[in-house]
DNA sequence: CGCCTTTGACCTGCGC
DNA sequence: GCGCAGGTCAAAGGCG
């Protein structure tokens, strides 16, 4: 597990290092290029800054010019910055010992990951100020709702706190993964993780607010309907949207995960009990029924079927909110398929039929585009996580540019990352600012799903899990018992939930 | 004994 | 109105 997460933040390294690693194989020797590796890893994090540098003028020069945009300038200054100093060194090659060239070259390569280095902290700062605006709004926003809001949703939860209540709301995008903090930024996760734990049912709220109307809509209605994808659903949910939005029928989402397991189960931190069982037309597997059995009354469901073209992919689908506390695991799970479930629903805030058309909506998802995929057709508004593919297949953004899908941000913090140019210049150009100002929100969370997918980053994040939990949490024995089992089974698990239950 | 799964019956929506 | 399909209920049985 540590072991994992430690070769999440070599993977890093490694994709950092990867970048210029063409450029520098043409220049030097190979046996440099071992040595280079060594250095960089060390160094991408280390925080003292002792380097000085005969190039360093020219690399300060090329690191002013992309400093507008963080991340955009840190891709384009390694690059710049290498050419730069092999220029130098080539120069010094004619005139004095190869030697001496290759540790001017290490010094500049060195120099310029003290400036990425810089970069990404500043960046992270900025990641943390945002976040506890966030919170702060959210805190106001919560205390304008419990006056502004009386509590007419129906009293049938009598005994779930209001806060917990709150986390209904959407698809339960409970706390922005702490854990995925301390997994892959050392640096902020001394402070952050109790914050976040903290807040994690009031996330909500934020996203709420940043979704707009609609979703605070559909939060009662989560609240009066206990049932997800029961025909008697709909009756309940057109008796009060009528007034809010009466133009747009209220139609619950569902997240899908489809993944490859051997497993008739995905573990995903959350206790369920088998309700119903049925033979779906067109697929020769039968369709379980669960419901969590975390807490009495806990509205949230799923079904598990295979795949009928493919029997090794398992598709899970979740539909409700928890109205209870989640254990971490949990909690990463309902983080990745909430984050699905509010794209989709603030993509319906705006233009509902767009839904329809998912390829015009996902173009700007650099992560989500090869990886969700919404149906209009089911009865309920659908996204599908598939994860059985790998993102590195089939994103080119991924693949030319591995660093920022292995990024070291919190998850909660990718809002401003995903805010940064380098997301959305170039990714969201059809997006009207209206438009997206409401969908930032999802997307970012989708991003964070799809990270979250990565099955190095979940590896990861299990680790993390474990370390922050100091002990194996015997609680999830329950549901995750034959979670050893299944995680052998499937070579490459690209599923969350999966990796989660494994500690 | 309690919890869980199984499984047939039942309910509901929808299309014809 | 009827049949079909999806979804849920609840009794029965298994298991630790």
């Amino acid at each position: 597990m540590d072991k994992q997460g430690r070769e999440l933040v070599f993977f890093h390294s490694g994709d950092f290092l990867w970048q210029n690693r063409g450029v520098s194989d043409h220049l030097n020797d190979s046996s440099s290029d071992h040595t280079k590796p060594m250095i960089k890893e060390v160094d991408f994090f280390s925080t003292d800054r002792t380097t000085k540098l005969p190039g360093t003028g020219q690399e300060k020069k090329i690191s002013t010019i992309g400093s507008s945009s963080l991340v955009d300038s840190s891709i384009n200054t390694g690059l710049n910055l290498v050419t730069s100093s092999s220029g130098i060194s080539k120069t010094t090659n004619i005139v004095k010992n190869t030697n001496n060239n290759e540790l001017s070259v290490l010094q500049g390569e060195l120099e310029r990951l003290h400036d990425e280095n810089k970069k990404l902290r500043s960046l992270l700062d900025q990641i943390t100020r945002s976040y506890k605006d966030l919170q702060a709004q959210l805190l106001m926003a919560k205390q304008k709702q419990a006056q502004g809001n009386p509590v007419e949703q129906k009293e049938e939860l009598n005994d779930t706190p209001s806060s917990i209540m709150s986390a209904q709301h959407l698809m339960d995008p409970r706390p922005r993964p702490s854990v995925t903090l301390d997994v892959n930024d050392p640096s902020v996760s001394d402070d952050k993780t109790p914050e976040v734990l903290v807040s994690s049912t009031n996330t909500v709220e934020t996203k709420t607010q940043m979704l707009g109307k609609r979703a605070s809509i559909e939060d009662g209605l989560d609240q009066t309907s206990q049932s997800w994808g029961s025909p008697k659903s709909p009756k309940l949910e057109h008796e009060k949207p009528d007034e809010h939005l009466p133009e747009v029928p209220f139609r619950k989402a569902r997240v899908s995960v489809r993944a490859r397991s051997e497993a008739p189960l995905i573990s995903d931190g959350c206790q369920w009990r088998k309700y119903g069982q049925k033979m779906a037309k067109g697929n020769p597997c039968p369709r379980a029924y669960y419901r969590c059995t975390m807490a009495v009354g806990c509205p949230v469901r799923k079904q598990v079927q295979r795949c009928a073209e493919d029997k090794t992919i398992l598709i899970t689908t979740y539909e409700g909110n928890h109205n209870h506390p989640l254990p971490p695991a949990a909690t990463a799970m309902a983080s990745t398929t909430s984050a699905a479930a509010a794209m989709l629903l603030s993509g319906s805030t705006t233009s509902k039929e767009g839904l329809s058309s998912s390829s015009s909506f996902y173009p700007s998802f650099p992560y989500a585009s090869a990886m969700a995929t919404l149906s209009a057709s089911a009865p309920f508004p659908t996204i599908t996580l598939d994860l059985t593919q790998g993102p590195n297949t089939t994103m080119p953004f991924h693949r030319t540019s591995p660093s920022p899908a292995t990024f070291p941000l919190p998850l909660h913090g990718s809002q401003q990352l995903l805010g940064h140019p380098m997301y959305a210049s170039p990714k969201l150009p059809a997006i009207p600012s209206v438009q997206f100002g409401q969908r930032h929100a999802s997307m970012v969370e989708t991003v964070t799903a799809a990270i979250a997918s990565d099955p190095n980053f979940t590896a990861a994040l299990a680790a993390a899990i474990s370390t922050f939990m100091g002990t194996p949490r015997s609680s999830d024995g329950a549901n995750n018992a034959n979670a050893p089992s299944r995680i052998p089974g499937s070579p490459q698990l690209p599923q969350s939930c999966t990796t989660f239950s494994t500690n």
